[in-house]
DNA sequence: CGAATTTGACCAGCGC
DNA sequence: GCGCTGGTCAAATTCG
């Protein structure tokens, strides 16, 4: 497709998982099991419809919740993040050894209001996949990282209504800096601030 | 020309 | 055991 400009970075930069700030989005609210948990940025809509979306996120929230239930002290209630270790040995070619066949990999979901699907978090991400998910009409699509022995994976998903809501997956970790520079919205904030600081 | 996407096929796990 | 859903690969294509 085409790029689209950014409009206004999203904050979701930062050091990823180990913000203490908050971010905009959250998925994880296994715990305190509000209903308007995940959807706190979002208004839930009085449509019926509506029930096709949280079933489609309750998916996702599910595993992800099983493990995060496993891992316990790594879910912080109230936090954007949640941790989830998944199976998968198929992938990832000539990456994974022996032994750990079902290696539970870390998973980081947390949701975003965006337009657009492509949240530049600063890393360099390929595009491996798109599926088509049921109760979705938009696709999700799998990015993975470029970086040689980065095996972090990303999937963003967007809500069938609320366009404005995009889902996005981390997997693993990145275990090497940042490509870009001075991408950071904060950083960007700071300059700006700057410049705009009154006299 | 190289790198990133696209897109269909393929495969594994789960439910019935 | 079969079929569905989700996840990944890989060839072809496009983009820079």
């Amino acid at each position: 497709m085409e790029n689209y400009p950014m409009l206004f970075p999203i904050s979701n930069s930062s050091t990823a998982m180990g913000s203490s700030h908050h971010h905009q989005g959250l998925i994880s609210n296994f715990d305190g099991q509000s209903s308007n948990g995940f959807l706190g940025l979002k208004s839930t809509s009085t449509s019926t419809s509506a029930h096709d979306d949280q079933n489609n996120l309750h998916q996702l929230q599910k595993r992800v919740a099983e493990t995060a239930r496993d891992n316990h002290g790594l879910l912080s209630r109230g936090g954007s993040i949640v941790t989830e270790n998944h199976h998968h040995q198929i992938g990832d070619s000539a990456g994974k050894k022996k032994g750990e066949k079902k290696v539970r990999k870390p998973r980081y979901a947390f949701q975003t209001r965006s337009q657009v699907d492509i949240l530049d978090d600063g890393y360099r991400w390929r595009k491996y996949g798109q599926k088509a998910v049921k109760n979705n009409k938009f696709p999700r699509s799998y990015y993975r990282c470029t970086y040689q022995g980065c095996n972090v994976k990303k999937q963003v998903q967007r809500l069938t209504k609320d366009e404005g809501v995009v889902v996005t997956t981390y997997e693993g970790v990145h275990n090497h800096p940042i490509e870009k520079t001075s991408d950071n919205f904060e950083h960007i904030l700071s300059q700006m601030q700057i410049y705009s600081t009154p006299f």
